[in-house]
DNA sequence: CCTTGAACCTCTAGTGACTAGAGATCCTAT
DNA sequence: ATAGGATCTCTAGTCACTAGAGGTTCAAGG
């Protein structure tokens, strides 16, 4: 039965993550040893690898708290799973579109920079005047 | 002389945020007018705007003050602006490198997922079973 | 002149997802 | 028996705001 750092090394969360996790009610509670120490079983390392990958994934934890106890209830139908998902695909898109824009307005800034002194330097003067940008990347 | 309404609404500035960046020393305190409220002038008004399209181009709000204070100064060497508009174009590449890798990842989760039960759920499934991931999307 | 209502003021606390630190206790190896 | 690392609880800090309470000021209409 795995104490807490080595349910750490073997899920790849950090230890204060994951008593963050127990404490706002994502993971339950798991049992203790004699010394009030924290023991996790497998069910709670398969758990917290479910919600690693989810975060890596980029879902916030509100919607791996649903996905939870959607796995919890293996009988139900996987429309609000599906959901979740495509919120989330929907929410990279944007912001790789959006990221793009950023990149593009940033490398034309650089090249344009003649690397002198700041009263010439275009990073600075694009800062200051958006109307010399090429691309809409606000909202 | 514009008021902070005003202001918000030249700048694109919400009027909690000009606050608050006065709060933290990003803007110098304006003016007041006999009843106390911040007056604008026109240099405060480029500042704002400088602000808010550095934020627009993911700029955090260290790196915001540096470049303001490089601003300040025309006759310094623009090298240390590049560097931090290099080191910004940096990070939004790799952000949208590993973006990238999440969408496909979230594109296959959902294109398998035969939109039955829970039990079947491609999407449940895969995130609880990273070896069935194709795209390295960790780190 | 008076009133209404929007805009303004200060201050505190909350967000998300952790991270850092203090100070105490426990466990393992020598 | 002791040294050290790992663990415990608790609080506070991060970033860039956002929300709310409770009070004041300003501009327009009557």
């Amino acid at each position: 039965m795995p104490s807490i750092g080595e349910t750490s090394k073997r899920t790849g969360v950090k230890v204060p993550t994951i008593r963050y996790y127990e404490q706002i009610g994502l993971l339950p509670a798991p049992g203790r040893s004699a010394g009030n120490q924290r023991v996790y079983d497998a069910a709670m390392l398969e758990r917290l690898a479910f919600i690693r990958h989810a975060r890596d994934l980029g879902f916030p934890l509100s919607d791996i708290q649903d996905l939870l106890a959607m796995a919890d209830d293996p009988d139900r139908s996987c429309a609000a799973a599906d959901v979740i998902a495509t919120r989330q695909l929907a929410s990279v898109k944007a912001r790789i579109a959006r990221l793009t824009a950023l990149q593009q307005e940033l490398e034309r800034m650089l090249t344009q920079c003649s690397h002198g002194t700041i009263a010439d330097c275009r990073v600075i003067e694009v800062l200051g005047n958006h109307d010399l940008c090429t691309q809409d990347h606000t909202g």
